[in-house]
This record gives C-alpha cells, structure tokens and sequence, in this order.
DNA sequence: GCCAAGCGTTGATCCAAGTCAACCACCTGG
DNA sequence: CCAGGTGGTTGACTTGGATCAACGCTTGGC
C-alpha cells in the first residue's frame, strides 16, 4: 500500500513562531514560548501535487498533517468502488487523526490542487504534549472539534433535505474562507460537483441542480467553480427554516 | 440548561483496576501499576434513569464519562425539532467526547436505560494523561476511534440503501455485544425504531418494513426489540456486495 | 389487574432525488 | 490553435423511501 506516484519530502525545516497560519491550526492558543518549542516538532514540508494521496487507507500511520497551502479530501471506499467523501479540507486544518486509533490509516486523503503540508511526527508530538500543556490541551481540542463537525455532518446526511445540505455547505466554506482573511461571499470551489455530492450524499446532477435553483432565486451566482453568495441570510433561512421540511 | 429532574450523585469510589470493563474502556492497554494510578481519576459515580439526560447541549463541559451499566444515545437537535441520533453507546464506552472543543455540551447523552457511568474530571484526566503515556496514548485511541465510527456512519447515510443500513446496523450491534461477551445472535435492543430510524436516516416505518423483509428472507427473527440474527453471513453479504447498489 | 399511551406493523399513495441520456463548455496538452 | 476529454447542465422518466392512515400489541403506571 505505497503511493504509486514518488513525493517531494522537502527538507526546509518550517517553524510554526514564523507561519501566518498558527492561530487557525495546531499552535491556537499556546504562549510565545510554548509555540517557539513546537518547531522541534515540526519535521519538514511535503508537497503533494493535485490528485496525489497524502495517505492511503491501510498504509502505516507514523504522523498527523498540518495543511500549509492548497486543500485536499478525505474519502472512503467500499469494496464495490462507492466513495463516501467525509471531509474537506483547508489550510491549518490537521489531516490524519484517523490513523490513530488503529496505528493505520483508515481513508484516503488527496490533494484537490497542488499543495503543501507540514508533517508532524505523532511519537514526538504525543511527547511534546506530555510536557506542554497548552500543546496537548490544542491538540485534544483539534480531535474534539473534529467530532462535533462529524456529528454536524451526520444531520446533514440523516435529516436534510437536498438544498438545506447544499445552503449548510456553501455557509461552511463561506465561514472557513472569512476565517482564512478572503471574502465570505466570493470563493472558487476546489472539488468537482461529483465530489460535493458525494460529501453530501447526493448525485452530481442533483448538486447541479441545486445550483441552478439557488442562482435563479437570486442566493448566489455560479459559473462553474467561480461561486458568488448574493444573499446570505436566504441561504441561512434555507437551512434553519426550510420551506418544507421532512 | 440544567437538566430538569435531580440527579443522584453516588459517593461510592470506583476503583479501575477493580472493574471487568476494564478492557473495553478507557485503560484498554495500559499496565496494572498505571491502572492503579488510575484510580484517582474516576471520582464517582452517577446514576442516569430511563430517559433522563446525562448532559444536555449547551451546558458547560467538565467531565468526560465511561458507562459502566446500561446503555445511552447521543443526538443532536434542529431548531425546528429535526432530531439526528449520533450514536448509541454501550458499557465501557466513553461519553463526552464532544465537549472539549468549545468547553459547552455540543450534543445530548440520554440514557436508553437505568445507568451508571463513571464520571472522569477532564482536567485531571489531562494532568493524569501528561505523566501517564499509556493513558495518553489510549485516551488519543478512544478520540480517534470515534472519529473513525463517525466516517463509517457518514459511508452509511452517505452511499447506502436501507437495507444495507440496516445490515450494517444489526452486524456492528451485534460485534460490540460479542465484545461484551454476550451472544453474537441474539439480543435485545435497546433503541425505538424511531431512534434507529433517526441513526440511519430513515423513517421508523422504513426501519419496520426492512425489519420484516430481513424476518421474510430468512436473515433474522425479530419479535419488538427481540432480535435473533439467523443468518450472519447473509446480511455480510447484504452490506458489501448489495443486490443493487447506488 | 386494567387501561391508556406509546410503540410497532402494514397498506396505499406520493414525491424528492436518482437514473439515463443528450449536449455543452471549458481547459489541457500536443 | 485545435481536438479530445473531463466536468457541468438540463430534460424525461423512474423509483426508493417518505407520507398518511388505520390498526394491533405491549407495557408500565395507577
């Protein structure tokens, strides 16, 4: 189980004191000096080019990942080829807590663009944590999130109709984009209408179709990947008051 | 947010290295001079009735809990009442999970039974965990594992048919129970059709149909809550190589 | 021990989303 | 710069599961 494709390992030693990323990923919250011994931590960048795997299901895990630039998917595949595509990530967010539990991974994470992570050794990092208390109490935080917003996800899936999952999507890349320093309401979409249907547990025509309905009624404007929110609150009324629920 | 109806706090020390869930829990792995150190962390006890709440959405985080009898569901609620079951949990499982993040409650943990739990402080839990690596490294396994069940019920809600939910349901069910030492085929479920319906992102009468077509081909008995599985391999085969998949 | 409420089953009908199909609009690489 | 391929849109039709409805069965609270 090794990636096909040979990977960049660069051997720049990234510092997390220096990264404009730190209060959006692992680092949130910890003192100057807390964060000035995390670049023990932090081995070295890899570049991952657009649709390479970062990890695949079943390979080693050894370390977590700290996306620096570009964005990549989380997916997971049953025997017959179906692919449940569970996440979508940017840039701070940490990949590979999967691996933990098993001490190998258990999805698939691949890059939607070409795009660098720091790799984070898990050894050194469970040590780390042993002594720097706002280190662990971050990284317990990181873990926990990632729950609530699998639970978050799981609503989604189990009790929304095909539009609010769509309306609840596009607020949640609208929230993480502001979060990141670029415009809520005007963003480029990294993942193809196949990849957002399978995260949202619907067929890519379906997810078009949406589209279109939302640019008629006048919530946002989409040429192809290009997405514009003209309405906000509509889209938040789609979600939290939909016109018929089930 | 205070839960409504009292809740009984036993003054009763639990003591891990005494307990027989001890290796489906929390010191899963660890060895018997860390268990023992264990013991300062569990605090007590707190009994949960049918129905009553161990904690609500909302209220401050404080404490996480291992169950030690009865059984529990996590849910969590739309404002216009849509409820989405998240999990069921069983003995030895950890509740709680989710409140670290944001230090509130991100989910409600209703008792399907008359319960017990054991109530873990979480800031000692960390203090305890930064001079234990075992506890550690198994309280990380007990995050991530979560994060992984949670994948697999996104792949559940997000590719597959009722049917195959089911299966999936009845097959995991039944694991955890074998786990517990009790028999593989036959159980009694804890949950309403409604709650199971809610977990898999159906309607209750979808659960019933599906329930009787299984009874039908032979795969199971059912009588109310009574299930008695005939036909394991069968309803493998109805998750991994379905009559017709998506 | 009885009775009401809650839970579960089953049938008839409906509809949201899936499926199938045709076509269009871009990139992308030669 | 053009050709081929991938990704996206739209329409017609189908269908799995939802909805609505009626009824039967436990069960637990008095």
């Amino acid at each position: 189980m090794r990636a096909t494709v040979p990977i960049t390992v660069a051997d720049i030693k990234s510092a997390c004191s220096q990264c404009n990323l730190l209060e959006l990923c692992l680092p949130f919250g910890m003192s100057e000096t807390e964060i000035n011994r995390l670049d023990e931590l932090v081995g070295a960048r890899r570049k991952v080019k657009r649709n390479q795997h970062l990890y695949r299901s079943g390979e080693d895990f050894e370390a977590i990942y700290a996306i620096r630039t570009g964005s990549f998917k989380t997916d997971v595949l049953l025997e017959d080829g179906r692919e449940q595509v569970t996440g979508f990530q940017m840039t701070g967010e940490i990949l590979g807590l999967d691996g933990i539990s098993t001490e190998l991974h258990s999805c698939n994470a691949v890059a939607l663009e070409d795009s660098e992570v720091c790799v984070i050794a898990y050894d050194k990092l469970e040590e780390l944590s042993r002594q720097i208390e706002g280190l662990q109490h971050q990284f317990h935080k990181v873990m926990s999130k990632e729950i609530v917003r699998d639970h978050g996800v799981m609503m989604l899936l189990g009790s929304m109709r095909a539009e609010e999952r769509l309306a609840a999507f596009l607020l949640n890349l609208s929230q993480r984009f502001t979060a990141r320093g670029f415009s809520p309401a005007e963003f480029h979409l990294r993942m193809t209408r196949d990849e957002i249907g399978s995260y949202l547990g619907l067929k890519l025509e379906t997810v078009s179709r949406a589209f279109s309905k939302f640019q008629e009624s006048g919530l946002i404007a989409v040429q192809q990947k290009h997405i514009r929110i003209a309405d906000l609150d509509g889209l938040r009324r789609l979600v939290h008051h939909p016109v018929n629920s089930r």
